[in-house]
DNA sequence: GCAAGGTC
């Protein structure tokens, strides 16, 4: 026994630790330290004391006393274990800490200011221990490269992918470092506190790594724990683990591609764009930084996608019957169990049909109560998708208005994917909380009375182990500090809450089915019997909606039974919130970086975000997509973010090794790297389309053609200017490009272009600068002049058959982007519209489109479509009444008209206009209200082929000049014998 | 000057 005695002398003799009650037991062996403080006796131990005293400089009365209260207060000497514990945050430590001392504790400071040290006693497994319970702040260590390769020019970006990283602790980390030494020297045992995902764990090693090399005798041990109450914490310090060393390589794995991809593709894109173009982007593009991240780009993917979706969407007209029924009781409005049809002839064959025989008999008539139930327990996503949704808060502000708060005490941690309850939460206590509020404090004390207004909180099936669904902690009826958004967030986790633990609303819903002419229709109405958890929950409605009564068998005529048209419309642009879901879907970032992640899109001004929350790449965005689908490489989409999780999620079940994944992985993406970069060119070519070439040092020696060539006929907004592209060719595009596309491609035998002075003296509106242009001698026929002065505006027969004959494009045009093997993404918008404009069409010879997109055959086309047939703009241009010029088909995009055709003269001063559906029918520049094409009853104007009339609830055929049709004759064949419902052909 | 992941 005596033998311990000196080792332990030697330990303490070494280290100024501080005096504490179990200070002479430091660095012992616990599973030692209890047989040696058993047998000593009282004299033995004070002669060791007085040893130490010495040693230690610490007064013999207080090791005496000291050892005394352990003679007197625990009987038996049991050892003490002097125990370091570390949470992830300081609120962790906080809240673990105050659990198992049950408030009996003592705090004092730590080096850093945030992570406090609380010391209490606490007993494990019967062995009697000191905490020490501190903290860090996430990660402690970061990896970065060695010094040799940091600056950017050091070396070629493909050298990261094997370049020699280190993890170390960061300047601003080094409080927390110097705290877990100091501690750690005074202790036996280290538990580790950090959540339980591979983030938590991958910290947990680095805890381990900076206190074992304070002090190697370190025991190391694991607390999992899923929730910061009671049980659960009390739970796991009686059963502690160890840590999950494959966790944590997952994350090391993770860690080293994400900076090896980020940081070689971000300083090869940078160096490459920056200077070559004019990306007027910032004040100073100098500081530009086109970087990329595995997750930043797949975000800007999903941006861009949609918006080329949105690009690419042709409106095709549907049509659909509609029926309603008016009584003293009310309306109901019945659905066409067909929902629409996109072939006008069937559909309207269908309407004459129940047009013919138009009595309604009810066929079925159902009651059901209908729920509507409360949102799952609030998570961060669920939290940044609402606010976003109903206050138009970005998901980056709401997470700093949350972090105010949760830091406040007035909710718990805002991070989390949680999103069900521990059966152990007391609920009732925290809504308690609530009752005294002066908006929701009545509804409180309602859910806690006995009416049984109370329902648990359903599950959402989510939970990260590691924090509890949103709610809120701490009662405030609004603080004086808060900002409007304080007071709106902490609203919507209150109210949330609230509804969470409240019974669903309930509705009586009726259905009523119909029968006209073997066709069927739907209404349905809803009637809100008790809101329950609505009337807290302010922020969703149900449309409650009643229908008059219907008995089987019922019959009656439908008061307005109509065939209407409507278009098909693309998506609209994606919302902050659909963003959220987008990345959550894809698994791209975590709960607690998908905010940053889109923050970074406009940060670094891939994307910009209009007032309704709606994203939209800019010309940068959408042009580095772009050049990377154009060389086949999906790096923009989510793809290569799953494969890594899936490799990771490998790496953390032991299916593959962290020096596995890394290898393959990183070779992969090198390949990919090398690739690219072989192809710059492409990269080059894509950006050129978007931007200017710069003449500052660093781009090469393509550059801006220059000067204004005419106003942009197009956009009205903008100037065309003569360019030079990076393959070599000219054009004339508009500067606003891409918002206008506009675009005047030139013939590709031009070696020099200038714009002059000299103003055509043909071409309209004036002025259009002509263009001196020189072409290169070989590539044009021998009774062409190399020097042309030249003009745009559609005058210069010289220009258009030099197009003819030498195309518009570079001399040797590539074989386009499916050069490596494997063909681009298809994908529809700017692209095809690219590669379109480079053709001239063989029907007007026009550049810019192929003459299947011929605008002249659209119209003639259109002409033969349905409901066009009696239109007099068949084939024709519409000229305008005022100066008697051609106008321009546009469709229109309002309310009331969207996808509405019609003709206006492109001269502002003529203001001329018309609807397509007007013309020939006597009603020019009449407007709809409604997209109705026929109606049972107050129609307007149809398509030309005929209108509905109605006579007290008989229907009626009109002429689209309103007179009664008498000679009616099948739709279908044309034969007066019949009508269209009984035609012999129907269905051929 | 670069990533994404923690957290203050």
């Amino acid at each position: 026994m005596n033998n311990l005695i000196p080792r332990e002398y030697d330990l303490l003799a070494s280290r100024k630790v501080k005096s504490g009650p179990l200070l002479v037991w430091a660095g012992m062996d616990p599973s030692r330290s209890a047989s040696l403080f058993t047998a000593l006796s009282p004299s033995l131990a004070t002669s060791v004391f007085t040893t130490l005293s010495l040693s230690l400089s610490l007064s013999l009365s207080h090791l005496r006393r000291l050892f005394s209260l352990f003679e007197v207060s625990e009987g038996p000497m049991r050892e003490g274990i002097r125990v370091l514990n570390v949470a992830e945050k300081p609120s962790v430590a906080k809240a673990v800490a105050g659990i198992l001392s049950q408030g009996r504790l003592r705090v004092r400071e730590g080096r850093s200011r945030y992570n406090k040290v609380y010391e209490f006693e606490h007993a494990i497994r019967g062995q009697r221990c000191h905490m020490l319970f501190t903290s860090v702040t996430g990660h402690l260590m970061e990896i970065v490269f060695h010094e040799r390769y940091k600056k950017w020019h050091s070396c070629d970006p493909a050298d990261l992918f094997s370049a020699p990283i280190q993890k170390h602790v960061p300047q601003d980390k080094l409080d927390i470092k110097r705290t877990l030494e100091e501690e750690a020297r005074t202790c036996q045992w280290l538990v580790l506190w950090l959540d339980c995902d591979r983030e938590g764990e991958n910290i947990a090693f680095e805890v381990v790594e900076v206190c074992t090399t304070a002090n190697r005798n370190l025991d190391i041990w694991r607390a999992h724990f899923s929730a910061l109450i009671d049980r659960e914490i009390r739970h796991a310090v009686q059963n502690l683990g160890r840590p999950n060393q494959l966790f944590s390589d997952a994350v090391d794995a993770r860690q080293e591609i994400d900076l090896r991809i980020g940081a070689s593709f971000t300083r090869f894109q940078t160096m490459l764009l920056k200077n070559a173009f004019v990306l007027n982007i910032s004040d100073d593009d100098k500081n530009v930084i086109v970087s990329y991240g595995p997750c930043q780009f797949p975000t800007l993917g999903f941006v861009v996608e949609r918006y080329w979706e949105i690009q690419a969407h042709e409106p095709e007209e549907f049509w659909t019957i509609n029926c309603s029924h008016k009584t003293d009781e009310g309306i109901a409005t019945f659905n066409w169990t067909r929902g629409h049809l996109f072939d006008y002839s069937c559909a309207l064959i269908i309407y004459e049909m129940c047009v013919e025989e138009p009595t309604a008999t009810v066929k079925k008539v159902s009651h059901q109560e209908r729920r509507k139930y409360p949102p799952h327990p609030l998570s961060t996503l669920e939290l940044q998708k609402r606010a976003s949704q109903y206050f138009r808060m970005s998901s980056e502000h709401t997470m700093k208005v949350a972090e105010d708060l949760y830091q406040a005490g007035f909710i718990s941690y805002p991070r989390t994917e949680t999103d069900s309850f521990s059966p152990n939460t007391d609920l009732q206590a925290l809504v308690r909380e609530q009752q005294g509020h002066p908006e929701w404090g009545s509804y409180a004390q309602r859910l806690l009375s006995p009416e049984g207004l109370w329902r648990n909180p359903s599950s959402g099936g989510h939970d990260d182990k590691a924090h509890p669904p949103i709610h809120p902690t701490k009662f405030s009826a609004g603080e004086s500090s808060w900002s409007p958004d304080h007071h709106r967030l902490y609203e919507l986790v209150v109210r949330h809450f609230l509804a969470c633990v409240s019974q669903p609303a309930i509705g009586a819903g009726t259905t009523v089915e119909i029968d006209i002419a073997g066709e069927v229709f739907v209404a349905s109405g809803l009637m809100i019997i008790e809101k329950n958890y609505l009337e807290v929950y302010r922020f969703e409605s149900w449309g409650g909606s009643t229908i008059p009564t219907y008995a089987f068998g019922q019959q009656f005529i439908p008061t307005r039974l109509t065939l209407d048209s409507s278009v098909t419309r693309p998506p609209p642009l994606l919302s902050e919130s659909d963003l959220l879901s987008c990345m959550d879907k894809a698994g791209i970032g975590t709960d607690a970086t998908m905010h940053d992640h889109i923050k970074k899109l406009l940060d670094r001004f891939y994307a910009i975000k209009d007032s309704n929350t709606r994203f939209s790449p800019t010309t940068l965005g959408e042009a580095l997509v772009m050049g990377y689908d154009c060389m086949g490489w999906d790096l923009w989409k989510p793809n290569l973010r799953s494969a890594m999780e899936s490799d990771m999620k490998a790496v953390s079940e032991g299916r593959k090794t962290k020096s596995e994944v890394l290898a393959s992985c990183l070779q992969q993406m090198k390949d990919c790297f090398l690739d690219v970069k072989s192809h710059k060119a492409k990269l080059f070519e894509t950006m050129g389309i978007f931007f200017e070439r710069s003449n500052t040092p660093g781009g090469d020696n393509l550059h801006l053609a220059g000067g204004k060539v005419r106003s942009c006929q197009q956009c009205q907004e903008s100037e065309m200017v003569l360019r030079r592209r990076p393959d070599g060719s000219f054009m004339v595009g508009c500067l606003r490009f891409p918002l206008c596309r506009n675009v005047v491609w030139l013939p590709g035998a031009i070696s020099e272009a200038l714009v002059t002075e000299h103003v055509c003296n043909v071409c309209n509106p004036e002025p259009v600068f002509k263009i001196q242009f020189k072409f290169r001698r070989m590539e044009i026929p021998p009774n062409f002049d190399t020097e042309h002065l030249g003009c745009i505006g559609g005058c210069d027969e010289t220009l258009r058959e030099l197009i003819q004959i030498c195309g518009t494009g570079p001399r040797n045009l590539s074989s386009g982007s499916g050069t490596r093997g494997r063909q681009p993404t298809q994908f529809s918008g700017s692209a095809q519209r690219r590669n379109t404009s480079q053709v001239v069409c063989a029907r007007c010879r026009q550049s810019g489109h192929s003459s299947n997109d011929c605008p002249q055959i659209s119209r003639s086309q259109d002409a033969q479509r349905p409901g066009h047939g009696n239109s007099n703009s068949g084939g024709a241009d519409v000229l305008c009444e005022s100066c008697q010029m051609p106008c321009t088909v546009r469709t229109a995009n309002t309310e009331n008209n969207r996808g509405r055709r019609f003709y206006k003269c492109d001269r502002q001063e003529c203001n001329f206009f018309i609807w397509e559906d007007a013309i020939g029918s006597g009603n020019r520049g009449a407007s709809r209200v409604n997209g109705n094409r026929s109606s049972v009853r107050g129609g307007q104007a149809g398509r030309g082929r005929g209108r509905r009339g109605a006579r007290s609830g008989a229907a009626t055929f009109v002429t689209a000049t309103g007179e009664p049709v008498s000679d009616r004759r099948c739709f279908s064949c044309g034969d007066p014998s019949h009508f269209a419902n009984v035609c012999p052909n129907r269905g051929m």
